[in-house]
DNA sequence: AGCACGCCGACT
DNA sequence: GTCGGCGTGCTC
């Protein structure tokens, strides 16, 4: 009897072992430890059959070493779903293992995204340093693990990994040092810096008190709508059999009240219940009111948890002891057994498309869940993915709507100030408008509160020199540097590779004295704030913020509390939140993000544009936004404004159609890096060239590029870029095609991601 | 991801 | 020659 295995490998796709004469073979799920090469490990059992197959020859087969279950450690419905995410992102069975193993078996490795390995120089590691400064060691100075220890010894507290490798460090190399034991390597959470608040990354424990209880949910009467709109659900929950619902209700029309009540009607018909929210640190209120109405039954997984804890809360989910599973992405792999319902709230949000292999959308994987389940998905979202929605209309997905506020509450009135007027009448410096300013003065005097709303982190976006017009740029990617901090401490940083430097006093290219500090940022409209509010109390929500105190539920409990009148923020602050007290919600540069050239620029805006006002008005008060633009006629500023969903929708559609994006086409996205911008862009052509000659006749996709990619440098490696474009019924063939490609170029294939369905092509 | 192999420049 | 660094290929 033959076995196919998962290994923990990313670059591994599965393996066929022997099951030795007279040992009964492990059943599908179990854990089995494999020979590899030279070492043993764990894998997951996938597949068992009599013959070996004719993929692999025979006598590289080696006999399993042991078996660790006579169970399945992984349920065999989440081994197939495992199998379906590794075929559909192209991504490889082992990738793909890791992604749904628990953090114990994989290694010491939590979710990638709220750990990274920092790397500390040991004792040893400083000896063989100062005895390679000595005279006859000349040799290894200019060598990059010297490099590295260079680097460590002045950083006591240790360097990430990723640090290490915009100076050029590779991991092979810190991975050598570490077993020479010059250096050693520790996970610990430590905020990665790439792409903003998408995978916000904070490492709260969600039990704060925000938001109503359960008492208070459950007591409240439903509106009509909410009454018409859990019917609805219940009735597909019950028929047993698979079906998707999009629920598009406004922001503050009760979705939450409908997912507890829907909850408790699946479970009590014996049946578990996955719900998915974008990042529980920000939907605080959600996870406590399920903790309270499934009490012990229930499972939370959040980033704060250590591994061991989540380990232990998915082997609670293993043995059936919970009811509902309330995670982030990665919970739409739980163990669970008989799932009923998969929830994805704000199931547009960003943060459900994972960033790194395998790059699966977890509201995607969570519907060919509920098929193979048998489970109501609903997607809940008061702004829809346009994909979702499309097919809401077309009758694929059931269409529930809720257009009203609870108690009947009004949305909020916006207002647009168009900048360019402003700008004309107070100069060329102001931040907030007059409008903006007199609203602000008006919600302190009566005591309620205001949210200040500007996507864009730090303090000035550029260093710019007047004289050679040059600005301050990343030396490891091709962006430049924003500036950050306070007075006297500012500094000029890197978004993406976290360099940083001091801001010069003359400009380094031109040695020109007249360097200028151009566009701002959170924290200079914080200042801002303050400086013409004195009598505010300001406070600030970004990633820069709550990296620093430490802790974003405690500078949203204050604001809840009232200690704090106006939040200046990114969009972390336009998620989910239910503050009662808000009663006016500002935005700065509303066309911030309408700037690039990505497609889903549009639907991004509009999507925060319309949560973000949504945060207004939620209490007694009757709330109001205020959005600056220097685009005020845009459709999507615009239509965000009348907050009208239906209309954005097909003036978006209009333009995805004419443009051949999503959901008209499929997007596979190519990225291909190496030393030189001429090498990505040669193994980019011939995996460009391969493509083309493999679909010749039947023109069934489209191979655009190469061409160097929109952030051609990053950590000191040039980018080039393939964007393919299929018709919905080439996309399987397509994608096959990719991945068959690249592997067929083996030096290349290390260096080249494959992303299917990019959210973003930039 | 690891790990072995093999090439290459810098040294006794 | 020998040593260590670093690029490349392979793992059933």
């Amino acid at each position: 009897v033959f076995v196919s295995v998962a290994v923990p490998v990313p670059q591994l796709d599965l393996l066929t072992y022997a099951v030795p004469e007279g040992v009964r073979p492990p059943a599908i799920g179990a854990r089995v430890v494999v020979p590899l090469g030279t070492r043993a490990v764990t894998g997951i059992v996938v597949d068992s059959r009599e013959t070996a197959g004719p993929d692999v020859s025979p006598d590289l087969i080696k006999p399993l070493k042991q078996i660790l279950d006579d169970r399945p450690f992984v349920p065999s419905d989440v081994v197939e779903l495992a199998q379906w995410t590794a075929e559909y992102y192209g991504a490889g069975a082992g990738a793909t293992i890791v992604a749904v193993l628990p953090p114990k078996t994989r290694g010491n490795r939590a979710d990638a995204h709220k750990t990274e390995r920092v790397v500390t120089a040991t004792p040893a590691g400083l000896a063989s340093l100062a005895s390679a400064a000595a005279p006859g060691a000349e040799r290894k100075r200019g060598s990059t693990a010297n490099v590295a220890l260079q680097l460590l010894s002045r950083a006591p507290d240790g360097l990430r990994a990723a640090d290490l490798k915009s100076h050029g460090v590779s991991a092979g190399v810190v991975a050598r040092l570490s077993k020479l034991g010059y250096v050693s390597i520790a996970r610990a959470r430590v905020e990665r810096d790439p792409f903003a608040g998408s995978a916000a990354t904070l490492r709260t424990s969600p039990d704060l008190k925000a938001g109503p209880t359960y008492r208070e949910v459950v007591g409240r009467r439903l509106t009509e709508e909410q009454t018409c709109a859990l019917s609805r659900l219940r009735e597909l929950a019950r028929s047993g059999r698979f079906h998707v619902a999009v629920l598009h209700g406004v922001t503050g029309s009760g979705k939450t009240e409908v997912y507890v009540r829907l909850a408790a009607d699946v479970r009590q018909s014996g049946r578990q219940v996955l719900m998915l929210v974008p990042e529980i640190a920000l939907t605080p209120a959600v996870a406590t009111i399920f903790r309270e109405a499934f009490g012990d039954r229930v499972a939370i997984q959040h980033s704060g948890l250590s591994d061991g804890e989540r380990h232990d809360q998915w082997q609670r989910i293993r043995n059936g002891d919970v009811d509902l599973v309330i995670g982030t992405r990665s919970a739409v792999f739980a163990p669970c057994e008989r799932v009923g319902l998969i929830v994805v709230d704000e199931e547009h949000d960003a943060s459900y498309k994972q960033e790194e292999t395998p790059r699966y959308h977890a509201r995607d994987v969570a519907i060919v869940r509920g098929q193979k389940a048998g489970a109501l998905v609903v997607l809940g979202s008061a702004t829809p993915a346009l994909e979702s929605y499309a097919n809401a209309l077309s009758g694929k997905y059931d269409r529930v709507t809720m257009m009203r506020r609870i108690l009947d509450r009004p949305l909020p009135a916006v207002t647009v100030v168009d900048m360019r007027g402003e700008f004309a009448a107070e100069g060329p410096d102001v931040i907030l408008s007059r409008r903006l300013r007199e609203a602000l003065e008006l919600r302190i005097e009566r005591r309620e509160q205001a949210i200040v709303l500007l996507n864009r982190r730090g303090f000035a976006t550029a260093v710019f020199c007047r004289q050679c017009a040059g600005t301050l740029d990343c030396p490891n990617c091709s962006v430049s540097l924003v500036v950050h901090g306070q007075e006297a401490s500012r500094r000029a940083r890197c978004h993406y590779c976290n360099f940083s430097m001091r801001i010069p006093a003359a400009c380094p290219t031109c040695a020109g004295p007249y360097l200028e500090q151009t566009g701002y940022g959170t924290q200079r409209v914080e200042d801002e704030v303050r400086r013409l509010l004195p009598a505010a109390r300001v406070a600030r929500l970004d990633r820069d913020a709550v990296r620093r105190k430490g802790s974003l539920s405690s500078l949203l409990t204050r604001f809840r509390d009232g200690e704090i009148d106006v939040l200046v923020g990114t969009q972390m602050m336009a998620k989910g939140h239910d503050f009662p007290r808000v009663t006016l919600v500002g935005v700065i540069s509303a066309d911030v993000g309408l700037g690039m050239a990505d497609f889903r620029a549009s639907e991004r805006t509009f999507q925060l544009l319309t949560q973000v006002a949504g945060r207004a008005g939620r209490g007694d008060e009757p709330g109001e936004a205020v959005i600056q633009t220097l685009y005020p006629e845009h459709y999507s500023i615009q239509l965000a404004c009348r907050q009208d969903y239906p209309a954005f929708y097909h003036r978006e559609l209009t333009f995805r159609r004419a443009m051949r994006y999503p959901p008209f086409v499929s997007l596979v996205n190519i990225t291909v890096r190496a030393k030189t911008m001429s090498a990505a862009l040669r193994d980019a052509e011939a995996i460009a060239d391969r493509l083309r000659a493999a679909d010749e006749s039947q023109d069934s996709y489209r191979v655009l590029g190469p061409a160097p990619a929109a952030l051609a440098r990053l950590r000191g490696e040039y980018r080039s870029q393939i964007l393919v474009k299929a018709t919905k019924s080439a996309r399987r063939m397509a994608c096959a095609q990719v991945v068959e490609t690249v592997s067929a170029l083996p030096g290349v294939a290390r260096r080249t991601t494959v992303d299917v369905d990019p959210l973003s092509v930039l």
